[in-house]
DNA sequence: ATACAGGTCTTAA
DNA sequence: TTAAGACCTGTA
């Protein structure tokens, strides 16, 4: 069991960031966390987190998970001074942290994403981990599944997803699967690469497009650079940016700025600030 | 009922 | 190279 006083830092906003389907709140409060074929509890109050794991694996893996190395305060402090808008959405989501998740669950996630609501992701990744994952018990004693390998779908009818709900993307994970299964995308070179490398190596998998990769980068591979743009944050820009985001101010970690717009816009934050354009 | 969800692919000018 | 249509399915 590891505890931490965290700035920037809550569980809470990261579970309703939108980035980490497989993560939920229970009854008691706790949160549990899923990615790959791991597990954890995590509880907060205030600033102090407890994290129901030990020290190796704390350092080894759940630290960079959740980029606890990095400085947010810092990514904060660039934002322009006149822009209120900006300001104000890193402010709602202050606690909003960029994860360091599973490369191959963040590829299946994002295809799944697509012209999809949050709420039926989330239900569409349980069905096809509790239908193709592995079984486990948590240190904690907890039942969970772990996330299917490439290898469970990579044999399947490019339709057979469809039961787990998938609808129309269920022939994209299969395909997708199957081009990694047998090696002609490798998932290890991915980690090695520049984000530009990375993105268009990830633009060759079979419903992945532009939107799905970006978000691949940002979440898996910490490409801060990446800056997904979906309906949300296209309506944001044309309401708040009409010359375009200044990405080169924050060049480098654009994708941080992304995600506090994105989450601002989805919990409803951003609602009032767009009157302004009917009344003479 | 019709539109819309963290879009992408296909097809046609 | 760009632009309309199709596409599973649940919810408002």
């Amino acid at each position: 069991m590891i505890t931490r006083q965290l700035e920037h830092f809550s569980l809470a906003q990261i579970c309703e960031s939108g980035q980490c389907f497989r993560m939920r709140v229970r009854e008691d409060g706790a949160y549990q966390i899923l990615s790959g074929s791991r597990f954890l509890l995590a509880e907060q109050r205030g600033d102090e987190c407890t994290f129901y794991c030990d020290e190796e694996d704390f350092e080894a893996f759940w630290k960079q998970y959740f980029s606890l190395d990095e400085n947010y305060s810092y990514y904060i402090a660039q934002i322009h001074e006149k822009d209120i808008y900006l300001k104000r959405a890193a402010e709602f989501g202050t606690g909003i942290r960029i994860l360091r998740q599973d490369l191959w669950e963040m590829i299946v996630s994002f295809l799944i994403s697509q012209q999809n609501n949050i709420i039926r992701i989330r239900r569409c990744i349980e069905n096809i981990c509790r239908a193709y994952g592995e079984r486990r018990i948590s240190e904690t004693g907890e039942v969970y599944y772990a996330f299917p390998e490439p290898e469970a779908f990579a044999e399947l009818p490019e339709d057979a997803l469809m039961e787990c709900n998938l609808g129309y993307r269920s022939k994209y994970v299969v395909r997708t699967a199957s081009a990694v299964a047998k090696g002609q995308v490798r998932l290890e070179n991915l980690q090695q690469m520049t984000y530009e490398e990375a993105k268009a190596e990830l633009l060759k998998l079979y419903g992945v497009g532009e939107k799905v990769a970006d978000c691949i980068c940002l979440f898996a591979l910490h490409h801060l650079q990446a800056f997904p743009v979906d309906t949300h944050i296209r309506q944001a820009l044309s309401n708040h940016y009409r010359k375009g985001f200044p990405k080169k101010r924050y060049h480098g970690f654009e994708g941080i700025l992304q995600q506090y717009i994105f989450f601002y816009e989805l919990m409803g934050g951003g609602v009032d600030e767009v009157w302004d354009s009917g009344a003479g």
